[in-house]
DNA sequence: GCCGTTTTCGGCCCGACTGTTTTCAGTCG
C-alpha cells in the first residue's frame, strides 16, 4: 500500500476510535471507518490519483467533507479535527480498544472513572482490583481484562497463513472424525488466503447428538476456553491462536460459509443488495419475510442476489461485486495450472537437498520443469556460487537431464543486485543460463530513490528475466524496503521481465495489490516456491492464493506455460 | 458522514455469547 494512503487511513481510523469513545453517532463513526478501508486498500497512490484528475468524491464512502480532510492531510500533513479530538481524549486511550473484551463504552468508563490511559495502567488497575467496582463491571470482567491485557502485551496477534493452515487443518481433521459430523470447513480470512490470519473460523454441520462442541473445547491443543454455547465456541490454542467454532444446520451451510468467510466489507455489500431486493441476508440464509429463498450453498445465495459465485480470494469489496454483475470476474489461476517452478535452491548454496532430490520432489508435485537458482557469490552466508562453481553446476544439470524422466531441469541463478544496481556475475556467465532471477538481499535501508534506481538498473540488464521477491519484506519480521513499485512495474513491462510472487510462507511477495497492478500494466508474474528443501513445494499453494487475491488468471502467470512456450519467452522471442 | 430510480431526509448489516443485570448492554465477528 502506498505510504500516504496508509497514513490517511490511519488518521481516519484514529478519528473513528476517538469518536467511538466519545459516544458519537455510530453512523458517523462508520463513515470514517469506511473511508479508511477504501483509502487503505486503494492500490493507487492518492497523489497520483489527484494528478490524474480523479475526484476524491468518486471513491466510495468519500463525500465533500472527507475529501476536504484528505486534501488537508496531503497538503499539511495534519488534520485539525484529529488535533481537536486529541485535546478532548488522550491519544493513548485508543490503544485500550485493541484489548479483546474492551469496546468504546468500557474504555470510556475506564478512562473517565479511573483515568486509565495505557495498557500498562489498565493491567495495574485490574491487578489491584479497582475495576470490579465500576458500574457494569464485575470480578469476572476484571479477570478477563487482566488476562487479555497480559496477552496483548506478550503476543503478536496475527499468524502466517501457513501456520494457520497447519493448526486449522489439524482441528478440521479432528472434527471430521467425530461420529455424526457431516461437513467441516475453515472459513474466515484463511479461506480468503490472506497472508496473515488473525483467528480461525471453523464451520461444522452435524447431527444434533454429535458431541462437536465438547470435543472441540477438549482438543489437546486448547489452552483456554473463552466461550462455549450450543452453536458457538471460542478457544485459544497453546500457540496463542484463537479458533472460533460454529455449528450450523445443513440448510444454512452456504449462508453461514458465506457469512463467516467474509470479508466484512463484502458481506455488508451483499446485505445491501439483499435489502434492495426486499430480502434479508444473515448466517442462516436469505429470506423474504419468513420464507427462505436460499442458503444451502453459497452459489444459491449469490444466484438469488443476481450474481455468479465469487471466489473467496476476491471477497474484499474491491470491485468483485461490480465485476460479478458485469460478468467480468476473472477465471483465477489454480495450483493445477502451474507447469513449473522457476526459483529453487540446492545444497550448492543454502538448500538442504541435491538437485536430483529437488527435481524429483518438483515432479511429485506435478510439475514439468523446474529451475535451479542458487545464490550468487556475494551472498557468502548462503555459500553463493562464483562463475566456476556455476559452470560446473550447469554441466551437472545437463547430465541430470539425460537420465531424469518426467521433468526438465533448467539452469539458473538468483543473482545479487549490488548496491549500484549492477549484478554479482558477469554478463558472459549469465548468458549461459536458461533463466536469470535478480534479487536484493542487502542494503535494505537505501532511500526510496536510490533503492528504486538500483532495481530499475538491474531490470535493464538484458539477461535478467525475473525479479525475485520484489519488496523484500518478511511477514511479521521485516518491513518491505522502500521502492516505487509503480515505476518497477512499468520498467518490467518495458524490459519484458516477469515479477515474482515468491510463495515462501515468510515472504508472499509480490503483495496482492501489486499483482493487480502488474496485471493492469500487462506484466507477467511467476509464482515460485523459493524451495530450500523438498518439502517447500507445499508453499506453492499459498503463492497461488496470493496471486488469486491479486485477480491473476492463468494467462497472467509465466509458469503456467508449457516448457516450449516458456523457453521461447525466456529467449525474449 | 455518506448516499440517492424511495435524492436534500432518513435511512445506514445482523445475530450469539457473556456478565451483570433483574430485562439488557457491551462486545465480537
Amino acid at each position: 500500500m502506498p505510504l500516504v494512503n496508509a497514513s490517511v487511513a490511519a488518521i481516519f481510523e484514529e478519528i473513528a476510535d476517538l469518536l467511538d469513545i466519545q459516544g458519537a453517532n455510530p453512523f458517523r463513526i462508520r463513515a470514517y471507518r469506511n473511508a479508511a478501508q477504501t483509502i487503505g486498500t486503494l492500490g493507487t497512490d492518492l497523489r497520483t490519483l489527484l494528478e490524474r484528475g480523479t475526484e476524491l468524491t468518486d471513491l466510495p464512502g468519500i463525500g465533500d467533507d472527507l475529501a476536504a480532510k484528505v486534501r488537508e492531510i496531503l497538503d499539511t500533513g495534519k488534520c485539525r479535527m484529529l488535533e481537536k479530538l486529541h485535546r478532548q481524549v488522550p491519544p493513548a486511550v485508543t490503544e485500550l480498544l485493541r484489548i479483546p473484551g474492551l469496546g468504546p463504552k468500557r474504555v470510556r468508563t475506564l478512562w473517565q472513572e479511573l483515568d486509565l490511559n495505557t495498557v500498562e495502567q489498565l493491567l495495574r488497575a485490574a491487578k489491584d482490583g479497582r475495576i470490579r467496582g465500576l458500574h457494569g463491571f464485575g470480578p469476572r470482567t476484571e479477570a478477563k481484562i487482566l488476562a487479555s491485557a497480559q496477552g496483548y502485551l506478550s503476543a503478536s496477534k496475527r499468524h502466517k497463513l501457513s501456520v494457520a493452515a497447519r493448526y486449522g487443518e489439524q482441528i478440521a481433521a479432528c472434527l471430521r472424525s467425530i461420529a455424526g459430523v457431516v461437513q467441516v470447513e475453515i472459513a474466515g480470512s484463511f479461506r480468503r488466503m490472506r497472508e496473515t490470519v488473525g483467528d480461525l473460523d471453523v464451520l461444522v454441520v452435524a447431527r444434533p447428538d454429535a458431541p462437536v462442541m465438547d470435543r472441540f473445547v477438549k482438543h489437546e491443543g486448547v489452552r483456554e476456553v473463552v466461550a462455549s454455547g450450543p452453536t458457538r465456541g471460542t478457544v485459544i490454542l497453546r500457540s496463542g491462536m484463537q479458533v472460533d467454532l460454529r455449528v450450523v444446520p445443513e440448510e444454512s451451510f452456504g449462508a453461514a460459509l458465506l457469512y463467516f468467510t467474509g470479508s466484512k466489507a463484502h458481506n455488508i455489500a451483499l446485505r445491501r443488495i439483499a435489502r434492495e431486493k426486499d430480502l434479508k441476508l444473515n448466517e442462516y440464509g436469505l429470506f423474504r419475510g419468513r420464507e427462505t429463498v436460499a442458503g444451502k450453498s453459497e452459489g444459491s445465495v449469490y444466484k438469488a442476489l443476481g450474481l455468479p459465485w465469487i471466489p473467496p480470494e476476491l471477497r474484499e469489496d474491491h470491485g468483485e461485486i461490480e465485476a460479478a454483475r458485469a460478468g467480468t470476474l476473472p477465471r483465477l489461476v489454480t495450483l493445477a495450472d502451474l507447469k513449473g517452478d522457476l526459483h529453487m535452491h540446492s545444497r550448492a548454496s543454502d538448500g538442504h537437498a541435491s538437485i536430483g532430490e529437488m527435481a524429483q520432489a518438483a515432479r511429485e508435485h506435478g510439475l514439468e520443469y523446474c529451475a535451479v537458482t542458487d545464490h550468487s557469490r556475494r551472498l557468502t552466508v548462503a555459500h553463493g556460487l562464483d562463475s566456476e562453481r556455476l559452470r560446473k553446476q550447469v554441466a551437472e544439470i545437463g547430465r541430470l537431464n539425460e537420465r531424469m524422466e518426467g521433468i526438465t531441469v533448467l539452469s539458473g541463478i538468483e543473482v545479487e543486485i549490488l548496491e549500484d544496481g549492477t549484478l554479482d556475475l558477469p554478463d558472459s556467465v549469465l548468458a549461459t543460463l536458461d533463466v536469470v532471477i535478480a534479487a536484493v538481499h542487502s542494503k535494505f535501508d537505501l532511500s526510496r530513490k536510490r533503492q528504486t534506481e538500483r532495481v530499475l538498473k538491474a531490470l535493464g540488464n538484458p539477461h535478467v528475466r525475473i525479479l525475485a521477491h520484489p519488496t523484500g519484506r518478511l511477514i511479521g519480521e521485516r518491513e518491505p524496503y522502500d521502492v516505487d513499485m509503480q515505476r518497477i512495474i512499468r520498467k518490467a513491462k518495458a524490459e519484458r521481465v516477469a515479477l515474482e510472487v515468491n510463495a515462501h510462507p515468510q515472504r508472499l511477495d509480490l503483495l496482492d495489490v501489486h499483482c493487480r497492478m502488474a496485471k493492469e500494466e500487462g506484466v507477467l508474474v511467476a509464482i515460485n516456491s523459493d524451495a530450500h528443501s523438498s518439502l517447500d513445494f507445499e508453499g506453492l499453494r499459498f503463492g497461488v492464493g496470493q496471486a488469486r487475491r491479486g485477480w491473476l488468471e492463468k494467462k497472467d502467470v509465466l509458469n503456467t506455460r508449457p516448457l516450449a512456450a516458456l523457453k521461447t519467452w525466456l529467449r525474449r522471442a
